[in-house]
DNA sequence: GTGACGCATAAGTCTGACTTTTTGTTCCCG
DNA sequence: CGGGAACAAAAAGTCAGACTTATGCGTCAC
Protein backbone atom coordinates (compact mmCIF):
# COMPACT_ATOMS: atom_id res chain seq x y z
CA UNK A 1 0.00 0.00 0.00
CA UNK A 2 1.99 2.63 1.02
CA UNK A 3 5.99 2.97 0.59
CA UNK A 4 7.87 0.51 3.28
CA UNK A 5 10.49 2.29 5.18
CA UNK A 6 12.70 3.49 2.03
CA UNK A 7 16.61 3.24 3.97
CA UNK A 8 16.72 3.79 7.20
CA UNK A 9 15.71 7.10 7.35
CA UNK A 10 12.56 5.73 6.02
CA UNK A 11 11.93 3.36 8.92
CA UNK A 12 13.02 6.70 11.56
CA UNK A 13 10.39 8.11 9.80
CA UNK A 14 7.59 5.37 10.03
CA UNK A 15 7.99 5.67 13.88
CA UNK A 16 8.73 9.11 14.51
CA UNK A 17 6.13 10.28 12.52
CA UNK A 18 2.75 9.49 13.62
CA UNK A 19 4.25 9.74 17.16
CA UNK A 20 4.04 13.44 16.89
CA UNK A 21 1.21 13.57 14.97
CA UNK A 22 -0.73 11.09 17.25
CA UNK A 23 0.66 14.31 19.76
CA UNK A 24 2.84 12.21 22.07
CA UNK A 25 5.45 15.33 21.92
CA UNK A 26 2.96 18.19 22.80
CA UNK A 27 3.63 21.24 20.94
CA UNK A 28 6.67 23.10 22.02
CA UNK A 29 8.63 19.89 23.28
CA UNK A 30 12.62 19.90 22.48
CA UNK A 31 14.10 16.63 21.10
CA UNK A 32 17.80 16.48 20.42
CA UNK A 33 19.16 14.87 17.26
CA UNK A 34 21.65 12.58 19.45
CA UNK A 35 19.51 11.13 21.62
CA UNK A 36 17.31 10.38 18.78
CA UNK A 37 19.70 9.06 17.26
CA UNK A 38 20.97 6.83 19.93
CA UNK A 39 17.20 6.17 20.60
CA UNK A 40 16.53 4.85 16.82
CA UNK A 41 19.71 3.47 16.99
CA UNK A 42 21.12 4.99 13.70
CA UNK A 43 24.24 7.35 13.59
CA UNK A 44 23.46 11.30 13.16
CA UNK A 45 23.52 11.98 9.50
CA UNK A 46 20.05 9.18 9.42
CA UNK A 47 18.90 11.16 12.08
CA UNK A 48 19.68 14.61 10.57
CA UNK A 49 17.89 13.31 7.15
CA UNK A 50 14.78 12.41 9.04
CA UNK A 51 14.87 15.20 11.35
CA UNK A 52 14.97 17.21 7.48
CA UNK A 53 12.12 16.18 6.16
CA UNK A 54 9.89 16.37 9.53
CA UNK A 55 10.87 19.81 9.14
CA UNK A 56 9.76 19.96 5.45
CA UNK A 57 6.53 18.76 6.80
CA UNK A 58 6.30 21.93 8.96
CA UNK A 59 5.93 19.02 11.79
CA UNK A 60 9.28 20.11 13.87
CA UNK A 61 11.51 23.14 13.61
CA UNK A 62 15.29 22.77 14.12
CA UNK A 63 17.21 25.68 15.63
CA UNK A 64 20.83 25.69 17.03
CA UNK A 65 21.61 25.61 20.94
CA UNK A 66 17.74 24.73 21.15
CA UNK A 67 17.30 21.64 19.74
CA UNK A 68 14.06 19.93 17.35
CA UNK A 69 10.99 21.90 18.33
CA UNK A 70 7.60 20.20 17.61
CA UNK A 71 4.96 22.34 16.23
CA UNK A 72 1.46 23.36 16.71
CA UNK A 73 -0.84 20.98 14.91
CA UNK A 74 -2.42 23.84 13.16
CA UNK A 75 0.84 24.70 10.85
CA UNK A 76 1.96 20.95 9.85
CA UNK A 77 1.43 20.16 6.11
CA UNK A 78 -2.31 18.19 6.57
CA UNK A 79 -2.53 17.92 2.84
CA UNK A 80 0.75 16.09 2.64
CA UNK A 81 -0.28 11.91 1.75
CA UNK A 82 2.26 11.22 4.19
CA UNK A 83 1.10 13.16 7.34
CA UNK A 84 -2.43 12.27 6.66
CA UNK A 85 -1.47 8.48 6.06
CA UNK A 86 -0.13 9.01 9.56
CA UNK A 87 -2.72 10.96 10.90
CA UNK A 88 -5.64 8.49 9.67
CA UNK A 89 -3.65 5.33 11.75
CA UNK A 90 -3.54 7.30 14.89
CA UNK A 91 -6.48 7.85 17.75
CA UNK A 92 -7.89 10.39 16.45
CA UNK A 93 -8.86 9.26 13.16
CA UNK A 94 -12.87 10.14 13.78
CA UNK A 95 -12.04 13.69 13.47
CA UNK A 96 -9.61 13.54 11.07
CA UNK A 97 -11.73 11.52 8.27
CA UNK A 98 -14.41 13.76 9.06
CA UNK A 99 -12.37 16.78 7.51
CA UNK A 100 -11.23 15.19 4.43
CA UNK A 101 -14.94 14.07 4.05
CA UNK A 102 -15.60 17.85 4.46
CA UNK A 103 -13.56 18.66 2.13
CA UNK A 104 -14.49 16.42 -0.70
CA UNK A 105 -18.19 17.64 -0.13
CA UNK A 106 -16.11 20.73 -1.24
CA UNK A 107 -14.21 19.57 -4.36
CA UNK A 108 -15.28 16.39 -5.51
CA UNK A 109 -19.10 18.05 -6.91
CA UNK A 110 -16.85 21.27 -9.34
CA UNK A 111 -14.44 18.26 -10.07
CA UNK A 112 -17.00 15.88 -11.34
CA UNK A 113 -18.81 19.19 -13.43
CA UNK A 114 -15.45 20.04 -14.85
CA UNK A 115 -14.80 16.79 -15.43
CA UNK A 116 -18.37 16.33 -17.66
CA UNK A 117 -16.94 18.88 -19.69
CA UNK A 118 -13.28 18.04 -20.26
CA UNK A 119 -13.47 14.28 -20.15
CA UNK A 120 -12.18 12.12 -22.84
CA UNK A 121 -13.77 9.34 -24.78
CA UNK A 122 -11.72 7.01 -22.84
CA UNK A 123 -11.81 8.73 -19.83
CA UNK A 124 -15.82 7.66 -20.31
CA UNK A 125 -15.66 4.57 -20.83
CA UNK A 126 -12.87 3.91 -17.71
CA UNK A 127 -16.08 5.84 -15.54
CA UNK A 128 -18.67 3.58 -17.03
CA UNK A 129 -16.58 0.82 -16.26
CA UNK A 130 -15.60 1.15 -12.79
CA UNK A 131 -19.31 1.98 -11.87
CA UNK A 132 -19.82 -1.39 -12.99
CA UNK A 133 -17.61 -2.75 -11.39
CA UNK A 134 -19.03 -1.26 -7.95
CA UNK A 135 -22.62 -2.83 -9.07
CA UNK A 136 -20.63 -6.05 -9.29
CA UNK A 137 -19.60 -5.99 -6.26
CA UNK A 138 -22.20 -4.25 -4.23
CA UNK A 139 -23.55 -7.51 -3.25
CA UNK A 140 -22.67 -10.37 -1.09
CA UNK A 141 -19.82 -8.88 1.34
CA UNK A 142 -17.53 -7.77 -1.59
CA UNK A 143 -15.98 -4.75 0.30
CA UNK A 144 -12.44 -4.72 -1.11
CA UNK A 145 -13.29 -5.57 -4.79
CA UNK A 146 -16.09 -2.43 -4.13
CA UNK A 147 -13.44 -0.13 -2.57
CA UNK A 148 -10.86 -0.75 -5.77
CA UNK A 149 -13.67 0.23 -8.12
CA UNK A 150 -14.72 3.12 -5.70
CA UNK A 151 -11.36 4.18 -5.15
CA UNK A 152 -10.66 4.32 -9.75
CA UNK A 153 -13.53 5.93 -10.01
CA UNK A 154 -13.08 9.08 -7.98
CA UNK A 155 -9.92 9.01 -9.25
CA UNK A 156 -10.68 9.42 -12.65
CA UNK A 157 -13.51 11.97 -11.83
CA UNK A 158 -10.91 14.04 -9.95
CA UNK A 159 -8.24 13.34 -13.05
CA UNK A 160 -10.96 14.30 -15.96
CA UNK A 161 -11.53 17.27 -14.56
CA UNK A 162 -8.48 18.56 -16.10
CA UNK A 163 -7.44 20.70 -12.76
CA UNK A 164 -4.27 19.71 -11.09
CA UNK A 165 -5.02 20.71 -8.08
CA UNK A 166 -7.71 18.58 -7.85
CA UNK A 167 -6.23 15.56 -9.72
CA UNK A 168 -3.83 15.12 -6.62
CA UNK A 169 -6.26 14.58 -4.24
CA UNK A 170 -6.78 11.62 -5.65
CA UNK A 171 -4.40 10.19 -3.03
CA UNK A 172 -6.70 11.73 -0.42
CA UNK A 173 -9.35 10.25 -1.28
CA UNK A 174 -7.87 6.98 -1.55
CA UNK A 175 -6.97 6.93 2.03
CA UNK A 176 -10.01 8.13 3.37
CA UNK A 177 -12.49 5.74 1.32
CA UNK A 178 -9.74 2.66 2.49
CA UNK A 179 -10.16 4.28 5.90
CA UNK A 180 -14.05 4.14 5.94
CA UNK A 181 -13.81 0.18 4.27
CA UNK A 182 -11.18 -0.92 6.68
CA UNK A 183 -11.38 0.61 10.01
CA UNK A 184 -15.04 2.07 10.26
CA UNK A 185 -17.30 -0.78 10.70
CA UNK A 186 -19.20 -0.51 7.38
CA UNK A 187 -21.87 -1.90 6.65
CA UNK A 188 -22.20 -5.20 5.40
CA UNK A 189 -23.01 -4.16 2.04
CA UNK A 190 -22.18 -0.29 0.73
CA UNK A 191 -25.83 1.97 0.34
CA UNK A 192 -27.45 0.90 -2.68
CA UNK A 193 -28.26 4.66 -3.44
CA UNK A 194 -24.69 5.34 -3.55
CA UNK A 195 -24.13 2.82 -6.27
CA UNK A 196 -27.05 4.17 -8.11
CA UNK A 197 -25.59 7.79 -7.93
CA UNK A 198 -21.89 6.30 -9.12
CA UNK A 199 -23.98 4.45 -12.04
CA UNK A 200 -25.85 8.28 -12.83
CA UNK A 201 -22.69 10.16 -12.51
CA UNK A 202 -20.78 8.26 -15.03
CA UNK A 203 -23.61 9.00 -17.35
CA UNK A 204 -23.84 12.80 -16.97
CA UNK A 205 -20.51 12.64 -17.49
CA UNK A 206 -20.68 11.15 -20.67
CA UNK A 207 -23.44 13.41 -21.55
CA UNK A 208 -21.47 16.32 -20.50
CA UNK A 209 -24.24 17.39 -18.59
CA UNK A 210 -22.21 19.19 -15.90
CA UNK A 211 -24.65 20.79 -13.81
CA UNK A 212 -26.23 17.29 -13.36
CA UNK A 213 -22.96 15.44 -12.56
CA UNK A 214 -22.16 18.20 -10.02
CA UNK A 215 -25.37 17.62 -8.10
CA UNK A 216 -24.95 13.73 -8.46
CA UNK A 217 -21.56 13.86 -6.63
CA UNK A 218 -22.67 16.32 -4.00
CA UNK A 219 -25.54 14.00 -3.31
CA UNK A 220 -22.59 11.46 -2.75
CA UNK A 221 -20.26 12.94 -1.17
CA UNK A 222 -22.78 14.58 1.07
CA UNK A 223 -23.89 10.73 1.69
CA UNK A 224 -20.55 9.79 2.75
CA UNK A 225 -20.74 12.48 5.41
CA UNK A 226 -23.91 11.74 6.81
CA UNK A 227 -22.78 8.45 6.89
CA UNK A 228 -19.78 9.27 9.10
CA UNK A 229 -21.97 11.50 12.09
CA UNK A 230 -24.10 8.07 11.88
CA UNK A 231 -21.28 6.80 13.14
CA UNK A 232 -19.68 8.66 15.60
CA UNK A 233 -22.15 11.73 16.69
CA UNK A 234 -21.05 15.45 16.49
CA UNK A 235 -22.23 18.91 17.63
CA UNK B 1 7.92 36.79 2.88
CA UNK B 2 9.21 33.21 2.98
CA UNK B 3 11.49 32.07 5.07
CA UNK B 4 15.34 32.94 3.79
CA UNK B 5 17.35 30.09 3.07
CA UNK B 6 17.57 28.53 6.74
CA UNK B 7 20.94 26.92 6.80
CA UNK B 8 23.34 25.51 4.10
CA UNK B 9 20.56 23.00 2.45
CA UNK B 10 17.92 25.89 2.64
CA UNK B 11 20.25 28.01 -0.09
CA UNK B 12 20.67 25.02 -2.13
CA UNK B 13 17.07 24.15 -2.26
CA UNK B 14 16.07 27.82 -2.94
CA UNK B 15 18.34 26.79 -5.98
CA UNK B 16 17.46 23.39 -6.89
CA UNK B 17 14.01 23.39 -6.12
CA UNK B 18 12.58 26.13 -8.92
CA UNK B 19 14.80 24.82 -11.43
CA UNK B 20 12.95 21.20 -10.94
CA UNK B 21 9.35 22.89 -10.88
CA UNK B 22 10.55 24.71 -13.54
CA UNK B 23 11.04 22.31 -15.65
CA UNK B 24 14.54 22.61 -16.43
CA UNK B 25 15.35 19.05 -15.81
CA UNK B 26 12.40 16.75 -17.62
CA UNK B 27 11.21 14.48 -15.76
CA UNK B 28 13.46 10.81 -15.66
CA UNK B 29 16.59 13.11 -15.96
CA UNK B 30 18.84 11.66 -13.84
CA UNK B 31 21.39 13.64 -10.88
CA UNK B 32 23.93 12.09 -9.18
CA UNK B 33 24.62 13.38 -5.83
CA UNK B 34 28.24 13.81 -5.98
CA UNK B 35 27.72 16.14 -9.16
CA UNK B 36 24.99 18.39 -7.21
CA UNK B 37 26.84 18.68 -4.43
CA UNK B 38 30.19 19.79 -5.91
CA UNK B 39 27.95 22.09 -8.42
CA UNK B 40 26.63 23.88 -5.34
CA UNK B 41 30.00 23.87 -3.25
CA UNK B 42 28.47 22.10 -0.43
CA UNK B 43 29.54 18.87 1.17
CA UNK B 44 27.53 15.54 0.57
CA UNK B 45 25.78 15.37 3.44
CA UNK B 46 24.40 18.85 2.77
CA UNK B 47 23.00 17.84 -0.18
CA UNK B 48 21.78 14.07 0.91
CA UNK B 49 19.74 16.53 3.42
CA UNK B 50 18.12 19.21 0.39
CA UNK B 51 17.74 15.61 -1.86
CA UNK B 52 15.57 13.92 1.12
CA UNK B 53 13.74 16.72 1.49
CA UNK B 54 12.85 17.11 -2.24
CA UNK B 55 11.84 13.74 -2.00
CA UNK B 56 9.54 14.29 0.40
CA UNK B 57 7.80 16.45 -1.76
CA UNK B 58 7.62 13.84 -4.10
CA UNK B 59 9.93 15.62 -6.92
CA UNK B 60 12.50 13.47 -7.09
CA UNK B 61 13.05 9.80 -6.71
CA UNK B 62 16.44 8.53 -5.05
CA UNK B 63 17.48 5.06 -6.19
CA UNK B 64 20.60 3.35 -6.03
CA UNK B 65 22.90 2.56 -8.55
CA UNK B 66 20.60 5.17 -10.39
CA UNK B 67 21.19 7.93 -9.18
CA UNK B 68 18.56 11.02 -8.28
CA UNK B 69 15.66 11.05 -10.53
CA UNK B 70 13.32 13.35 -11.40
CA UNK B 71 9.64 12.65 -11.12
CA UNK B 72 6.67 13.37 -13.35
CA UNK B 73 4.84 16.91 -12.80
CA UNK B 74 1.56 14.80 -12.08
CA UNK B 75 3.47 13.06 -8.74
CA UNK B 76 4.58 16.61 -7.38
CA UNK B 77 3.18 17.58 -4.00
CA UNK B 78 1.59 20.37 -4.89
CA UNK B 79 -0.15 21.35 -1.83
CA UNK B 80 2.96 22.33 -0.51
CA UNK B 81 3.47 25.56 0.54
CA UNK B 82 7.15 25.65 -0.91
CA UNK B 83 6.54 23.67 -4.09
CA UNK B 84 3.43 26.20 -4.71
CA UNK B 85 5.68 29.56 -4.08
CA UNK B 86 8.52 27.63 -6.24
CA UNK B 87 5.77 27.20 -9.23
CA UNK B 88 5.03 30.77 -8.98
CA UNK B 89 7.94 32.05 -9.36
CA UNK B 90 8.25 30.34 -12.59
CA UNK B 91 7.45 30.69 -16.25
CA UNK B 92 3.77 29.35 -16.35
CA UNK B 93 2.55 31.41 -13.47
CA UNK B 94 -0.65 31.81 -14.98
CA UNK B 95 -1.70 28.22 -15.19
CA UNK B 96 -0.58 27.43 -12.25
CA UNK B 97 -2.56 30.82 -10.70
CA UNK B 98 -5.51 29.26 -12.52
CA UNK B 99 -5.80 25.88 -11.38
CA UNK B 100 -5.29 27.21 -7.53
CA UNK B 101 -7.98 30.15 -8.12
CA UNK B 102 -10.47 26.57 -9.29
CA UNK B 103 -9.45 25.32 -5.84
CA UNK B 104 -10.41 28.02 -4.39
CA UNK B 105 -13.78 28.15 -6.32
CA UNK B 106 -14.44 24.98 -5.30
CA UNK B 107 -13.39 25.62 -1.40
CA UNK B 108 -14.05 28.85 -0.33
CA UNK B 109 -17.87 29.18 -0.92
CA UNK B 110 -18.21 26.03 1.40
CA UNK B 111 -16.08 27.07 4.07
CA UNK B 112 -18.11 30.66 3.85
CA UNK B 113 -21.02 29.11 4.78
CA UNK B 114 -19.34 26.93 7.47
CA UNK B 115 -18.00 30.48 8.98
CA UNK B 116 -21.71 31.55 8.95
CA UNK B 117 -22.30 29.04 11.70
CA UNK B 118 -18.99 28.20 13.30
CA UNK B 119 -17.78 31.88 13.36
CA UNK B 120 -16.80 33.11 16.73
CA UNK B 121 -17.91 37.13 17.96
CA UNK B 122 -14.43 37.71 17.74
CA UNK B 123 -14.06 36.30 14.20
CA UNK B 124 -17.10 38.01 13.10
CA UNK B 125 -15.73 41.45 14.57
CA UNK B 126 -12.29 40.56 12.89
CA UNK B 127 -14.13 40.04 9.77
CA UNK B 128 -15.76 43.21 9.67
CA UNK B 129 -12.97 45.11 10.55
CA UNK B 130 -10.73 43.61 7.71
CA UNK B 131 -14.11 44.31 5.05
CA UNK B 132 -13.77 47.91 6.00
CA UNK B 133 -10.11 48.22 5.42
CA UNK B 134 -10.43 46.60 2.05
CA UNK B 135 -13.15 49.31 1.32
CA UNK B 136 -10.96 52.14 3.08
CA UNK B 137 -8.17 51.25 0.96
CA UNK B 138 -10.56 50.83 -2.57
CA UNK B 139 -9.27 53.61 -4.19
CA UNK B 140 -6.53 55.69 -5.04
CA UNK B 141 -3.90 53.25 -5.99
CA UNK B 142 -3.41 51.74 -2.74
CA UNK B 143 -3.20 48.15 -3.32
CA UNK B 144 -0.55 47.00 -1.21
CA UNK B 145 -2.99 47.68 2.08
CA UNK B 146 -6.03 46.46 -0.05
CA UNK B 147 -4.01 43.34 -0.57
CA UNK B 148 -2.97 42.84 3.41
CA UNK B 149 -7.16 43.27 3.80
CA UNK B 150 -7.72 40.87 1.22
CA UNK B 151 -5.71 38.52 2.16
CA UNK B 152 -6.75 38.89 6.12
CA UNK B 153 -10.23 38.74 5.07
CA UNK B 154 -9.95 35.69 3.35
CA UNK B 155 -8.20 33.96 6.23
CA UNK B 156 -9.97 34.64 8.75
CA UNK B 157 -13.22 32.94 7.06
CA UNK B 158 -10.62 29.89 6.13
CA UNK B 159 -10.27 29.83 9.92
CA UNK B 160 -13.63 30.56 10.92
CA UNK B 161 -15.11 27.52 8.77
CA UNK B 162 -13.95 25.38 11.42
CA UNK B 163 -12.05 23.24 8.77
CA UNK B 164 -8.92 21.90 9.80
CA UNK B 165 -8.05 21.40 5.72
CA UNK B 166 -9.70 24.60 4.26
CA UNK B 167 -7.96 26.39 7.13
CA UNK B 168 -4.47 25.30 6.12
CA UNK B 169 -5.25 26.30 2.68
CA UNK B 170 -5.12 30.07 3.85
CA UNK B 171 -1.15 30.20 2.79
CA UNK B 172 -2.39 29.42 -0.67
CA UNK B 173 -4.64 31.98 -0.66
CA UNK B 174 -2.26 34.46 0.24
CA UNK B 175 0.27 33.22 -2.13
CA UNK B 176 -2.26 33.82 -4.88
CA UNK B 177 -3.89 36.87 -3.97
CA UNK B 178 -0.22 38.44 -3.55
CA UNK B 179 0.42 36.73 -7.47
CA UNK B 180 -2.31 38.57 -8.51
CA UNK B 181 -1.50 42.27 -7.38
CA UNK B 182 2.58 42.05 -7.92
CA UNK B 183 2.85 40.37 -11.42
CA UNK B 184 -0.27 40.26 -12.89
CA UNK B 185 -1.23 43.65 -14.25
CA UNK B 186 -4.49 44.31 -11.98
CA UNK B 187 -6.15 47.35 -12.38
CA UNK B 188 -5.30 50.48 -10.50
CA UNK B 189 -7.80 49.97 -8.23
CA UNK B 190 -9.67 47.03 -7.49
CA UNK B 191 -13.25 46.02 -8.67
CA UNK B 192 -15.90 47.69 -6.78
CA UNK B 193 -18.26 45.23 -6.79
CA UNK B 194 -16.07 43.02 -4.82
CA UNK B 195 -15.25 45.26 -2.21
CA UNK B 196 -19.23 45.17 -1.99
CA UNK B 197 -19.16 41.29 -2.01
CA UNK B 198 -17.10 41.30 0.83
CA UNK B 199 -18.84 43.68 3.02
CA UNK B 200 -21.69 41.59 2.60
CA UNK B 201 -20.26 38.09 3.21
CA UNK B 202 -18.65 39.85 6.30
CA UNK B 203 -22.66 40.72 7.14
CA UNK B 204 -23.74 37.85 5.96
CA UNK B 205 -21.34 35.65 8.44
CA UNK B 206 -22.12 37.87 11.24
CA UNK B 207 -25.86 37.21 10.38
CA UNK B 208 -25.22 33.24 10.12
CA UNK B 209 -27.05 33.04 7.25
CA UNK B 210 -24.75 30.17 5.63
CA UNK B 211 -26.59 30.54 2.53
CA UNK B 212 -26.15 33.84 1.64
CA UNK B 213 -22.36 33.61 3.10
CA UNK B 214 -21.49 30.69 0.60
CA UNK B 215 -23.41 32.39 -2.43
CA UNK B 216 -21.81 35.77 -1.97
CA UNK B 217 -18.32 34.01 -1.70
CA UNK B 218 -18.60 32.03 -4.90
CA UNK B 219 -19.37 35.49 -6.95
CA UNK B 220 -15.91 36.94 -5.28
CA UNK B 221 -13.46 33.89 -5.99
CA UNK B 222 -15.53 33.15 -9.63
CA UNK B 223 -15.58 36.69 -10.34
CA UNK B 224 -11.46 36.62 -9.14
CA UNK B 225 -11.50 33.24 -11.86
CA UNK B 226 -13.07 35.62 -14.91
CA UNK B 227 -10.58 38.56 -14.22
CA UNK B 228 -8.07 35.68 -15.06
CA UNK B 229 -9.43 34.47 -18.02
CA UNK B 230 -9.71 38.43 -19.10
CA UNK B 231 -6.26 38.66 -18.56
CA UNK B 232 -4.98 35.27 -20.21
CA UNK B 233 -7.05 33.99 -23.23
CA UNK B 234 -7.75 30.37 -22.38
CA UNK B 235 -9.91 27.77 -24.07
C1' DG C 1 18.12 -16.41 -27.58
C1' DT C 2 18.21 -17.09 -22.67
C1' DG C 3 19.83 -17.39 -18.24
C1' DA C 4 23.36 -16.98 -14.63
C1' DC C 5 27.32 -14.70 -13.02
C1' DG C 6 30.13 -10.85 -11.78
C1' DC C 7 31.59 -6.17 -11.93
C1' DA C 8 31.22 -1.30 -11.81
C1' DT C 9 28.60 2.37 -9.85
C1' DA C 10 26.17 5.43 -7.08
C1' DA C 11 23.49 5.76 -3.07
C1' DG C 12 23.52 4.57 1.79
C1' DT C 13 25.72 4.48 6.29
C1' DC C 14 28.90 5.51 9.93
C1' DT C 15 32.47 7.97 12.53
C1' DG C 16 34.88 11.69 14.38
C1' DA C 17 36.45 16.17 14.31
C1' DC C 18 35.57 20.88 13.80
C1' DT C 19 32.57 25.36 13.29
C1' DT C 20 28.85 28.41 14.25
C1' DT C 21 25.16 30.23 16.44
C1' DT C 22 22.50 31.08 20.31
C1' DT C 23 21.21 30.94 25.03
C1' DG C 24 21.90 31.62 29.72
C1' DT C 25 24.93 32.88 33.31
C1' DT C 26 28.16 35.45 35.60
C1' DC C 27 30.38 39.35 36.86
C1' DC C 28 31.53 44.04 36.86
C1' DC C 29 30.31 48.77 36.87
C1' DG C 30 27.09 52.40 37.47
C1' DC D 1 20.09 46.78 43.23
C1' DG D 2 19.84 46.94 38.12
C1' DG D 3 21.71 46.60 33.52
C1' DG D 4 24.83 45.43 30.22
C1' DA D 5 28.98 43.20 28.48
C1' DA D 6 31.82 39.33 28.36
C1' DC D 7 32.04 34.49 28.64
C1' DA D 8 31.05 29.57 28.58
C1' DA D 9 28.35 25.74 27.33
C1' DA D 10 25.28 23.34 24.38
C1' DA D 11 23.28 21.80 20.38
C1' DA D 12 22.81 21.99 15.53
C1' DG D 13 25.47 22.57 11.37
C1' DT D 14 29.23 21.33 8.31
C1' DC D 15 32.78 18.64 6.42
C1' DA D 16 35.94 14.82 4.92
C1' DG D 17 36.85 10.14 4.37
C1' DA D 18 36.18 5.34 4.60
C1' DC D 19 33.32 1.60 4.24
C1' DT D 20 28.80 -1.09 2.96
C1' DT D 21 25.08 -2.41 0.07
C1' DA D 22 22.12 -2.90 -3.51
C1' DT D 23 21.47 -3.08 -8.44
C1' DG D 24 21.66 -2.19 -13.43
C1' DC D 25 24.11 -3.92 -17.08
C1' DG D 26 27.30 -6.30 -19.72
C1' DT D 27 29.39 -10.69 -20.43
C1' DC D 28 29.75 -15.31 -21.13
C1' DA D 29 28.40 -19.94 -21.18
C1' DC D 30 24.83 -23.00 -22.55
Amino acid sequence: MSTPGRGLHGRVLESLGPAITAGEYPPGSVLRTDELAQRFEVSRSVMREAVRVLESMHLVESRRRVGVTVRPANEWNVYDPQVIRWRLAGADRPRQLRSLTVLRCAVEPVAAGLAAKHATAEQCAELTECALGMVANSRGHKLEGYLVHDVAFHRIVLNASGNEMFARLGDVVAEVLAGRTHHQVMFEDPDPAAVTLHVQVAEAVRAGDAVRAEELTREIVVGALQELDILSPES
